[in-house]
DNA sequence: ATGAAAGCGCTAACAC
DNA sequence: GTGTTAGCGCTTTCAT
């Protein structure tokens, strides 16, 4: 009932000691005697005290918020790596700021001063293919640390995350490879995207690598919808009937893929369900998201979690904040293969 | 190159007036002249300054900083929640503090600590199902407005914004009843959940309502796997011949029900497709996030979009945050049926 | 219509 | 170890 705030000075003359004491402890900086550190606590406790975080980051130096930009929070991509730096933060106590700059990035301005306006002591951003340079700039004049948390690589000049998707695309391949496949297909995704373009580079490396054909006709564009996969998939395998394997651009695809493959006739994965006149084809996925639909049907997936994208572009953060003038890092995150039954 | 920091006052000198002019000014509050107040905003302009919104909000009474608690933010749901209630509050000037309590709510207590550290004019939380009462009484102590943004309906005393399930679920079977289906299942969910006993509620009301059969066996349980759903639809459709229509709990299930017609041979939707030794299944799905899977195959479907129920929760703040003492509101969102071709 | 001055709650020098 | 005190940048009476 009574809306009058507890301040530190209450705090202090409950405890019978000064501001500044309540403030050391507060922050675990002075050298407090136990015995005035616990009379302290107590009080906080009994009067239920919460410390004013904008009075404390108006003097001080640090406020213990980051802030977060990206186009929609609702892409499944930037949704895991928002959870990932919010779980780092939050252990931290520090929190978490969320901005949207619009998926054309229209608002960035916006959202890069309001953030610096509400003291910020570090932006991540998700995608910064909006970032201008003129940004970059503004935010070194500001000393305002940036990192970036990419699907990508993007940048040179600041610190970014990414997946390795060059080297999953390997991983993939090989994959198929040592399980007997020598055709191998890849599907999905749009010429235009940078993250297709590196992993068809991983991909097509591999191949030559391994003395294998790189058919252009074996990699087709195809909406993310999963009916489209599917029948890009029979059109495929219907065209080339050499095909035993295919490499999905996402998981979306992939499950379009093994319906198709399944409404073929054919079987997808393990030999022990190959019957004589269907064709076993393998199926193989690229996943950022852990899709729920993925656990079943069996699919093996390669990714490099976005949720773990998070945890980096976080951890890097707080390292950058402590550090803001070490030299620019790129963190690329190994990709995992989950094998799950076919191949 | 110069971190110097530009206040109000270097505003103020700048322009040749007093601090308390640049205040009025960038508020809009005070009677300014038209003069003055073009000088104050180019001052500003050339300056580059950027207001201080911890200093502004330490004096002032109110911080435009809105707190959002969710379990996970990579839940799709809550995902899309945030993202409405992101483009409400940007456009407003104000921010969003994001918050995650874990899928249990073990941290909720911290969230709440943590958002009123920061003096957030209130607080958005995404499923209320671990809010005790002790800390809505908590929250109304420190005069912190409270909205729920739902799936269902959880509470009396605070405003909830909460899709209408039973209305969406009598819609569908009208829908399908009205396009000659008598013999409906309702495939999908799990029986402790909320939300789906609201849809059972209004499905089995509408079937008596019409006077057709509701029969136990044809509502079964199922995981969000589509495969699952797939086995599920087919198992369904093999023991009980006269089921014509399926009403999916959500949009995986739709799609592995999809699946799962298509691979018994029977077709799915309008009556031109339909083959002599094929049965029709027409399908129905619950959806309230708009996935891209959804736009082909042209399922039909029936929500409350998601990202609805963020828009209605920020405004809703916004209007509480100015009337704090105003009756108690329940917000049901009426659903939507987006007709795609199958019945 | 504008200015002077008193804090908001806290931290950080600097005393003791 | 602990207390005193001067601000952080802004809003807000209260004068003018």
């Amino acid at each position: 009932m009574n809306p009058k705030k507890i301040t530190i000075t209450d705090v202090a003359q409950h405890a019978g000691v000064s501001v500044t004491t309540v403030s050391l402890v507060l922050s675990g900086k002075g050298r407090i005697s136990d015995k005035t550190c616990h009379r302290v606590n107590s009080a906080i406790e009994t009067l239920g005290y919460v410390r004013n975080q904008q009075a404390a980051m108006l003097r001080g130096s640090v406020s213990n918020v980051i802030g977060l930009i990206v186009s929609d929070i609702s892409e499944p991509f930037y949704a895991e790596v928002a959870a990932g730096i919010s779980e780092i933060l939050e252990a931290q106590g520090k929190v978490l700021f969320l901005t949207q700059c619009g998926k054309n990035g229209l608002h960035l301005a916006r959202c890069l001063d309001s953030l610096s306006g509400y003291g910020v002591d570090g932006i991540i951003v998700g995608s910064g293919r909006f970032l201008s340079d003129e940004m970059k700039q503004k935010a070194r004049e500001m000393r305002l640390p940036l990192v970036c948390a990419a699907r990508a690589s993007e940048f040179d000049d600041i610190d970014v995350i990414r997946p390795d998707n060059s080297q999953a695309a390997k991983m993939a391949t090989e994959y198929l490879i040592k399980h007997g496949h020598r055709q191998i297909a890849y599907l999905g995704g749009e010429s235009s995207s940078l993250t297709r373009a590196e992993r068809l580079g991983g991909f097509c490396g591999t191949l030559i690598q391994y003395g294998l054909p790189f058919k252009s006709e074996w990699v087709v564009e195809c909406d993310c919808k999963q009916q489209d996969a599917a029948e890009a998939t029979k059109n495929l395998l219907n065209h080339h009937p050499k095909i035993t394997a295919i490499l999905c651009h996402k998981a979306s695809i992939a499950m379009g893929a093994y319906f198709g493959v399944i409404g073929m006739g054919n079987s997808v994965g393990k030999d022990e369900n190959e019957s004589y006149y269907s064709r076993q084809v393998a199926l193989i996925g690229f996943g950022d998201v852990p899709e729920a639909e993925l656990t079943d049907p069996p699919l093996t997936f390669i990714s490099s979690s976005a949720r773990e994208i998070g945890y980096s572009a976080a951890n890097r953060m707080l390292q950058r904040i402590d550090a803001p003038d070490e030299q620019v890092q790129h963190i690329i995150l190994p990709p995992k293969l989950i094998a799950r039954g076919s191949a």
